[in-house]
DNA sequence: ATAAAATTTTAGACTACCCTAAAAAACTAT
DNA sequence: ATAGTTTTTTAGGGTAGTCTAAAATTTTAT
């Protein structure tokens, strides 16, 4: 139904709009698909024709219910097949981004079903990210980010908020994945740096810029 | 490196070429692709402008070594995930092929590597075709039809030449499988029909026509 | 409130892949 | 050998997705 071209369009709409699902402008799209704005303008308009997105010239797109069900059906994709990639065929999670990308339009539901329970119904993928279930809802997890903890608290590693594959490596080499566990030990007030202890072990340092693309919850 | 639509073209050339490397008409690879003569030529033109094929105006073509090397990379792409889905997400052998397809264009060689190891480098596909070895060699098996299958002999299914679902559905139905082992109990000369003898059960009748397209190495 | 700046859309054009219709070349049959 | 038939190529054109340049609209700044 929807080409390859369009799936992208789709699914970073979803992730530009954020959790509020705001509108998003022509010209952030075009700095993400790395196009000009005057192709995403053309885009648009045929998103808009086949009722994919809600569209008013100078005015930004947002999703519309089936638009919104196919990005989340692309994004289940992508997630389903990073844990696969992982998983089972042992690459490390700063890996399987790119290939992701191009696994993710390979249309097939019965495919894309029996994956997940040959996964056994992950429910989030190697970076932490919610996988979104076969009916198109994306599970919300209300992870806090390890900058906002508090002096001395205890909280477990759930995910990332950046994906670029040079601070995954920086995280695996740190230890600091997801499962593992964090004690703050010190806060800097003046950069907001932090010591922590990661799984009980020897402090060590992290900026503010790391601890704030790092996902945890509390201890349980 | 090639697109889409040109790593089908060399695939089929690969194909229709045959095991002597025959030449490939344009008519023949329009008729396969659902194409129109004049659209094969236009693209004929770009595969040779890039080396891939042998091409002379009006003289049919054939794929160079680099092209061959580029087809046989598909196929094994093909092959492995269709292994993957029979054997890992318990997919039908009728079901593989359109959703092989799709899949045979991603590209990565890391991802198709590590697949392979998964899969523990299985040397043929659910139809019983040989997958193509990382280096870009096709194994050769030599297998012959049943319908050439002597009276009394005993051989072993290994594959079939025919990939049409319903022609796999009845076969599975049958029993006649790979590794299933057949007897030929009797053959009618006026239209080359048999009896056989499937995993030493109860006699069972078969066409030419299905015997033509199953293959068969003799019993070890 | 108005002018300047930034954003977005329109206009016109390009490539990849496909089409139909017509021309050219290769086969086939007498 | 020549005429008819079939196959292949060329000519001209279409859609999807991209581009640059120019026009329209909105936002920002005075
Ligand atoms: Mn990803
Ligand atoms: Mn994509
Ligand atoms: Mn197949
Ligand atoms: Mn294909």
């Amino acid at each position: 139904m929807a080409s390859l071209t369009e799936e992208n369009y789709l699914k970073l709409i979803y992730h530009l709009s954020g959790a509020l699902r705001e509108e998003v402008s022509t010209s952030a799209l075009a700095e993400q698909t790395q196009t000009k704005a005057a192709s995403v303008t053309d885009m648009l308009k045929k998103l808009a024709e086949k009722n994919l997105i809600h569209y008013k010239r100078y005015q930004g797109v947002r999703l519309t219910e089936e638009g919104e069900y196919m990005a989340l059906k692309v994004i289940r994709r992508h997630r389903l097949w990073e844990v696969f990639m992982v998983e089972k065929l042992g690459f490390r999670w700063d890996e399987v981004h790119p290939i992701a990308e191009e696994l993710e339009h390979i249309a097939s539901d019965e495919l894309i079903n029996r994956l997940d329970a040959f996964l056994n119904f992950p429910v989030s993928d190697p970076h932490g990210d919610p996988i979104p279930t076969a009916s198109g809802s994306m599970p919300e997890a209300d992870y806090h980010k390890l900058c906002d903890t508090s002096l001395n608290d205890q909280v477990t590693v759930m995910g990332v908020s950046e994906h670029a594959s040079s601070f995954l490596q920086f995280l695996s080499k740190a230890g600091l994945v997801p499962g593992s566990t964090v004690q703050v030990v010190e806060i800097n007030a003046f950069d907001r740096s932090m010591q922590i202890r990661i799984n009980g072990l020897e402090p060590s340092f992290i900026s503010h810029e790391v601890a704030r693309n790092i996902l945890v919850s509390p201890e349980s």
